[in-house]
DNA sequence: GAGTTGCGTTCCAGTGGGAGGAACGGACGC
DNA sequence: GCGTCCGTTCCTCCCACTGGAACGCAACTC
């Protein structure tokens, strides 16, 4: 569809880095004549989805971009409701915390804050990640209804981002199980070689978000005390957000 | 432009408080035939600003529509650097210290720590607010150029929103000269009758993003000396935000 | 101040991509 | 097994969009 990948194309190359764009801009990068460029973002700014800058001739991302992102993260504001959460384990843990929320079939950082130490896991907003690897994901999938999982299975290849990386789905599947079980998940270089994790899922409703918070930092900090310790914070972080979510 | 407008509608669509839409749902929102919304929907998945949702057949925002947020949100991440400082700023005033940025030419909430006392301000991330009236618009105001704020002022008009709102243009601009030599803005009511505030502003570069942090409260509790200490603080942390946005 | 460059904007005729009604097929649930 | 509602596909007609070219403007250079 021609005119949905025109609109799709000018949207996004303002998530290349720059926050202004000129039609020149556009039309070269996108390899479009200005013309068209020039239509489209008429129509957009119209809609919202883009404004003038100011008194430079140039575009900018809009209002309502604001709130498609603010409904892609799940719920009204997920990030501002679980924040207090986050702050939480940082200060319990001294580690960094993040929060995550399923998009499709894998992650996104949402937020993070960051620990209070010298060396310390610092992620980055925005970023994307697959489900299987890591406590974040895991913690994720473990909140799917088993037929869910099984589509997820079948649709995706587990891929090893490092040695540790969980590939086998049987494997996975009891993983999970224990998850479920014990309330958060742990991961020691699954993901990243040199980290581990621990993390709790929420799933709110039937159509709702889905996501989960973390507590993770240099591997050799996340021994097994630490780990029991910051899972039993984790997974009781994350009813308490799911509590306040789903009210 | 058609095409466009049924893009944005298809997308604002899901703004609407339903994470999760099916064809029929957006064809008879947006009046229009449901094989013109299946080939919109396809053709969005394809780009990545929707997603199929798992195993019910209907669609809901994607990857590529966070990025968007991100990127109207400012910099990459502008929360996230700006949370410990709202942080920072609940924890020595015990109010609610909030979060906006410049998005054409209004303000967006992009995130509150909230306070700590029982009768607290709670503002609603993702909501808009005009830029003349209050303390967080009019710190964002005073990060203007002249003949940006002559534009500004030419065209917009300073509609009352309660009986302490400025609505003359010649006493904006001196109270704007007063915030930038104090280095904070202050309201008594003016938005929100039953609210007071103070804010202090930033401005990356030239192009780069624009917003204020803000301290806001019951108005009984933003008396003369409370302004005075409140403002400091925020001009601090605003500068300080700055200092870190710039590197 | 004339010349140059690069910008955003406008114009217009020709055309091909999308409109949209209708029909299909699968999933429920009564 | 029947009715219903969903997402999906099909196919022809037509008009909205295309895009090359020209315009007006502002900021430079010489």
């Amino acid at each position: 569809m021609k005119s949905v990948d025109r609109v799709s194309g000018v949207l996004l190359a303002f998530t290349g880095g720059h926050l202004v764009l000129g039609v020149t801009d556009i039309a070269r990068e996108l390899d479009l004549p200005k013309s068209a460029v020039h239509r489209t973002l008429s129509a957009l700014v119209a809609t919202g989805l883009l404004t003038r800058d100011g008194d430079t001739s140039g575009y900018r991302l809009g209002p309502r971009a604001v709130d498609l992102g603010l409904a892609a993260g799940g719920s009204p504001d997920l990030l501002a409701r679980a924040l207090p959460f986050l702050q939480g384990l940082r200060d319990e843990s001294g580690e960094t915390a993040t929060l995550s929320a399923l998009i499709g079939v894998e992650r996104v950082y949402l937020g993070q804050v960051e620990g209070a130490q010298d060396v310390r896991m610092t992620i980055e907003v925005g970023a994307r990640a697959v489900l299987h690897a890591g406590a974040s994901g895991r913690a994720i999938l473990a909140q799917f209804t088993a037929p869910e999982l099984e589509s997820y299975l079948a649709r995706t290849t587990l891929t090893p981002l490092t040695e540790g990386t969980i590939t086998d789905g049987t494997r996975l599947r009891r993983v999970l199980q224990e998850v479920r079980e014990r309330g958060y998940a742990a991961s020691r270089g699954e993901r990243d070689a040199s980290a581990g994790a621990v993390a709790a899922g929420f799933r709110v409703g039937v159509a709702g978000p889905i996501g989960s918070m973390s507590i993770c930092g240099p591997l050799q900090r996340f021994n097994g005390a630490a780990v029991a310790t910051y899972g039993g914070l984790v997974a009781a972080a994350a009813a308490r957000l799911l509590a306040q979510l789903v009210t």
